[in-house]
DNA sequence: CTGTTAGCGCCTTCAC
DNA sequence: GTGAAGGCGCTAACAG
């Protein structure tokens, strides 16, 4: 059907050729086998470089079985948390000649196992991945693991047993993030939480209850409220919190958008920000410091390293130092950055 | 060396043995072929299903010469703009059975070579590229030229002849923005614009001094400053505008960070924001919306839909549909989009 | 030190 | 309708 075009790239062969050796020769030559002299390797690497040689990685792809190539599953690449993210993965592939093959979910169910698909095809030496919002349904996941494809999950977990992930825990940051309010004095702190059935959101709670308790402060469950992240749930949540009795002068947002919305409601209230009331934010963004408002401080989730942290998980499976029954679960610790004392 | 490992994936050698029929019988089952007999082709199938056959790739890319790859050079992933674009790219590289192979080169000339050379080892069967800020030698480009790999430039682009680009032009963008504020009233604008090198900078120049010509206004060059975008360097040339004798009541800024770091020097000199003075900027980032002062409109310069386009350039290359010394240089227009009327 | 050979999985031309 | 054979470029036994 599709003709063979030569791609008009010189082979091993057309050098074997025209030095009257054989291929095995140029072969070991161009790859600085011990067996092979001096002279000869000279005259075999002067030939290849007039020529232009480059080797057919397709060939020694085909050959060796494997690709040097791992696949990345992501929702969506234009989240910023997921751009750093990829950036750390790329960095830590690229320094171990690694490469990396891309493709974005959208959220969509369908659309990852297709991906997942069409990675194992291209025979990817493993996968690192970030499941979908919607995603119910691991039939894909468990294809990959009879073809003996190693995955790292990251970030967005899915329930499963004997899975490798990295992950940031968010509770170890909300403390610090309450600590910080506490310490500035406040009394009352409310939170603008995500949905209820997130992790995410668990871990927030649970830091939040943790870091009272570590103060041996009384935990007042009407001062979290689980919100739906869009502007106009963070405006009822803000309306909620500010009608309460006891006065609240700081609120932890869920991300830096809440924590924007929730500020442009403050504004409209005549509340003067950093004074009447305080933010304190999660980092899922660059751009906070560059409004007008940006929380006092954010908990950092480090997508950068993480990113790098499952490359490198991904990397010790496949150089295959590890037992096959050894799953690595890896937390990494969310830091709070403080913007303004 | 390394150990061929067998992958424990099954082959159409196994089938065919299992069925007692030749691997070319089975390979033509597999693909429809017309000369397959009906029974035939549906035990095959039956039992690749059952055995979870799938193709393997790498053998397929090896004989056909083609790896349906494409490779993407950007500068950095986590600008806003480059992963609008990359996520346009895959979205459309996807839908047309590409995949896609990802390098950054964090604007460092010596990755870019590399990053380059490893997709032309990797065979991809074409190109798209972002030029970093400091590439001035365009060998490697060159050599893919030479190794027959088509490549797209897109909106950072060499000053090559004979390339294919794709880019987006900022003039007509400017000029609707130098209109929407005349028409708001505004008389005297002022522009904060990049370096003066920067073809960027120019076409918003020449869209300026265009739309003022158009609605037969003179044009005052004391109101164009060249700023280098750092905060500092946007509050210098504030200080500047605001301190000319005309008072300037309007400014379009190089970008929407540059707007953010105007907006706040605006703020310390207690203008209020869209009365003493309006800003309108270009569109890098999805977030100004969340800043307390927008730009009351930016420069829309869609990175999908660059990053669509430039892919089904690449592809209409792939598919050999053009003549080879025919270059397409695609320009995009960029639009106003209002956010504050 | 170097050459010969086989084979990775698949497709395709040629023969039957 | 189906089979046999060759070859894509490269590596790695196995022989010298």
């Amino acid at each position: 059907m599709r003709k063979v075009v030569s791609s008009g790239q010189p082979t091993i062969k057309e050098i074997a050729k025209k030095l009257n050796i054989s291929v095995s020769t140029v072969s070991r030559a161009l790859h600085d086998h011990h067996s092979i002299g001096l002279r000869t390797k000279a005259r075999v690497k002067q030939l290849a470089a007039e020529m232009n040689y480059e080797r057919n990685q397709t060939a020694v792809y085909f050959q060796q079985g494997r690709t040097f190539t791992i696949g990345i599953l992501l929702p969506e690449l234009s989240e910023a948390f997921f751009s750093s993210a990829i950036s750390g993965i790329e960095d830590t592939a690229y320094s171990n000649d690694y490469t990396v093959l891309l493709g974005q979910s959208h959220d969509d169910e369908a659309r990852e196992k297709q991906i997942i698909q069409s990675m194992k095809q291209h025979r990817v030496d493993g996968c690192i991945v970030s499941i979908g919002k919607n995603t119910r349904n691991y039939d894909h996941f468990e294809m990959l693991r009879q073809a003996k494809i190693p995955v790292v999950f990251f970030d967005r977990i899915p329930d499963l047993p004997n899975i490798h992930t990295v992950s940031c825990n968010l509770e170890s940051g909300t403390i610090q993030a309450v600590d910080f309010l506490l310490k500035k004095g406040h009394r009352v702190i409310g939170m603008i939480n995500g949905p209820e059935q997130l992790v995410a959101s668990k871990e927030r709670a649970t830091g939040y209850i943790k870091a009272l308790r570590k103060h041996r402060l009384k935990y007042d469950p009407e001062l979290i409220v689980n919100a739906d992240l869009t502007a106009a749930g963070t405006s009822q949540a803000m309306e909620y919190l500010l009608s309460l009795r006891r006065k609240v002068t700081a609120i932890v947002t869920f991300n830096d958008y809440v924590a924007m919305d929730a500020v442009q409601y403050a504004l409209k209230q005549k509340l003067e920000i950093n004074k009447d009331i305080t933010f304190v934010s999660y980092a899922n963004t660059p751009v906070s410091g560059y409004t007008a408002f940006p929380p006092a401080a954010s908990v950092e989730q480090f997508p950068y390293e993480q990113g790098k942290a499952a490359t490198n998980m991904l990397l010790s499976l496949l150089s295959g130092e590890h037992a096959l029954n050894e799953y690595n679960n890896m937390l990494m610790e969310s830091q709070l950055v403080i913007h303004d004392r």
